[in-house]
DNA sequence: TAATTAATTTAGTAAATTCTAATATAATTA
DNA sequence: TAATTATATTAGAATTTACTAAATTAATTA
């Protein structure tokens, strides 16, 4: 099976800092959508768009109640794919460190 | 730490299927630019062009021997984080068909 | 030293992504 | 039914990414 073009799609959907937040958040706790804008530092049509992004990445999926829309992720893997990208970016830094000291 | 911004550099160097494609091979083997671009099927300029890419966000390293370049993968979990995002796409495709019975 | 080979860089254009602002939809309540 | 609330969509401009072609660098060999 010739996955390529679905890897990329979900990196990509993984490439970008609003959309991690997103995720990150919504690994922990299903959320409307209100809720994940709480600080309002996004505008509610940006954070739409990303979330139309991660829906057609399949990352996310949606259940409508009353006015509210609440996503949460569709597969727990998420995070451990984000838990392993952070530990190859915490070694990257820690080789930094070394070559700094010397 | 805020690895925010990290883990967005490391997702879009990821999220090129010829990138993809080199990172795979590189996690087998060390290889030079020439044995990347076997196939000749893209330019060797722009091999060139996505390993900067791959270089900028720490995911290869270099080694000159001659007239040659050789690349490797810095982290062996990078593997893991591609092996992880096949499973999530499997699933995936599971769910759909799935759906497409009914 | 000139020619060759492997790889990188630069320049320019085309395409994709991201954001803001405005508009639309859909459920709820007055 | 009109107004309100939550969310989604659309349009358009700014930015970023990706590709091709050409020029450059650097090591090797004739």
């Amino acid at each position: 099976m010739h996955l390529l073009k679905f890897e990329v799609t979900l990196f990509k959907a993984l490439a970008h800092p609003l959309r991690l937040k997103i995720l990150k958040k919504l690994c922990v706790n299903e959320l409307c959508v209100c809720d994940l804008n709480e600080d309002a530092f996004f505008s509610q049509s940006n954070i739409s768009q990303h979330l139309k992004v991660l829906r057609n990445a399949q990352l996310v999926e949606q259940r409508k109640d009353g006015l509210n829309v609440y996503y949460c992720v569709k597969d727990k893997k998420l995070i451990e794919i984000i838990n392993l990208a952070d530990e190859v970016i915490v070694e990257n830094i820690k080789r930094m460190e070394e070559v700094l000291k010397d």
